[in-house]
DNA sequence: ATCTATGCAAACCGTTTGCACGACC
DNA sequence: GGTCGTGCAAACGGTTTGCATAGAT
C-alpha cells in the first residue's frame, strides 16, 4: 500500500485514512488486547498482496518472512479472527476450508468461482445490492450482508478443456 | 409426497413425472450399483419432509424409522453423496457443515440466512439469474450455477432481540 | 508485577476410508 | 457365485483449545 501526500492508503480501490496496521491497533486496544510481534507480522504479510489465502498459504508465507518473528499455527488461526472481527479481512468458506480476502478498503464484490482451476475471480454488482434489499423487505428480514458465488469454468479452463466425467452422465 | 391421478408427483412446487425412489433407482441402475433396504429407507426419509437438513439430523430421523434397517454414519454419508449426483439433493455448506435441501422436482431459489436462530428461508429471485449470465458473459465465463446467502435477523428474531454484542463493538 | 499472547501438542468435529463380512443380481 | 454395499473403527484435515511459558504494558 502506498501513502500519498493527503495522508490516505490506496488499498485495492478505495482511499482509506489510516493503514491496516494502525486501524488493528485501534481495534486491539479496544479490546484491551496487546500489540505484539506477531500480530504485526502477521498484519504486515497479510497486506502485502492483494490475494485470496487460506490459514495454510498464509503459515507457508510467515515462513519465509524477512521480519523475524515466527508465528505458530495456533497464533495465526487466532489472529485471522481477529482480523475478522476488526472489519481488515472477510472470511468466506469455499469447500472445506476457511478462505479470506481484504475488507477494509475494498469494495464490496462478489465472486465467479472456477470449478476447474479454483481461481476466485472478483466481480461488482450494485443490482445485486438492490436486489438483496428488495428481498430482504418481502421477508421482513434484516439484512446485513450477502455472499454470492457464482460457479462455473473460466476462460483458461473453458480452453484447455481435457474433459472430465460430468455428473449424471447417465448412459 | 402425493400421487395423482395423472400419476405425476407433487415435491415441494412442481410436478415430475416419477418418484424420488423411482428416480434414484434410475440413477443406480445408470450406474450399475444395487438397490439396497439401506438407500431405500435413506431416501424415504430424505423425502418425508420438506426440509434442509445435515448428516447428523438425517442419522438421528434414521434411528427412528419405522422400517427396521439401521443405516450406518458411513453408508448415510455414501448415499448423500449419491443422491446429490443423482440430482435429487442439492448440497450446500453452511459454516462448517454440509447441509442439504431436496433438488429434483424443486425450483431453483436462494436463502436468507438468520445468523440469529440459523433458519434458512427460500426465495426465488429471476433477475438473480439474469444477472449471473449478465456477468458471466462480461468475464468469458461459463456459468454453471450460484449460491447466494443473505444473511441478516429474521422476523422472529428481531422480536426477541435480547442483544448481543456486535463485533466491532469499538469504544 | 500483572495479565495477555504464544507455542506446543492434544483434542475436536465433520467427513472419509480400509477392511472383513453380508447382501443383492 | 461374484460383486457391490455395509458397518465398524480408525484415519483424516482443518480448526480449536488447555496449559505452561514468554512477553507487553
Amino acid at each position: 500500500m502506498l501513502q500519498d501526500d493527503s495522508n490516505t492508503f490506496a488499498l485495492g480501490e478505495v482511499r482509506v485514512s489510516s493503514s491496516p496496521q494502525e486501524r488493528f491497533d485501534e481495534y486491539l486496544q479496544s479490546k484491551g488486547k496487546r500489540t505484539t510481534q506477531q500480530r504485526r507480522v502477521l498484519v504486515d504479510t497479510v497486506f502485502e498482496r492483494h490475494d485470496h489465502f487460506d490459514a495454510d498459504e498464509l503459515i507457508g508465507l510467515l515462513g519465509k518472512s524477512t521480519e523475524g518473528a515466527k508465528v505458530s499455527r495456533a497464533t495465526v488461526y487466532r489472529a485471522l479472527d481477529e482480523l475478522v472481527e476488526a472489519g481488515l479481512l472477510r472470511k468466506m468458506t469455499l469447500g472445506g476450508r476457511a478462505v479470506y480476502e481484504h475488507d477494509y478498503g475494498y469494495p464490496q464484490h462478489d465472486h465467479l468461482h472456477c470449478t476447474e482451476c479454483d481461481a476466485l475471480i472478483e466481480f461488482r454488482s450494485d443490482e445485486l445490492i438492490a436486489l438483496r434489499e428488495a428481498v430482504g423487505r418481502e421477508h421482513q428480514f434484516r439484512v446485513t450482508g450477502h455472499r454470492l458465488i457464482v460457479s462455473g469454468v473460466c476462460q483458461d479452463c473453458a480452453g484447455k478443456r481435457h474433459r472430465r466425467q460430468s455428473p449424471l452422465d447417465l448412459i
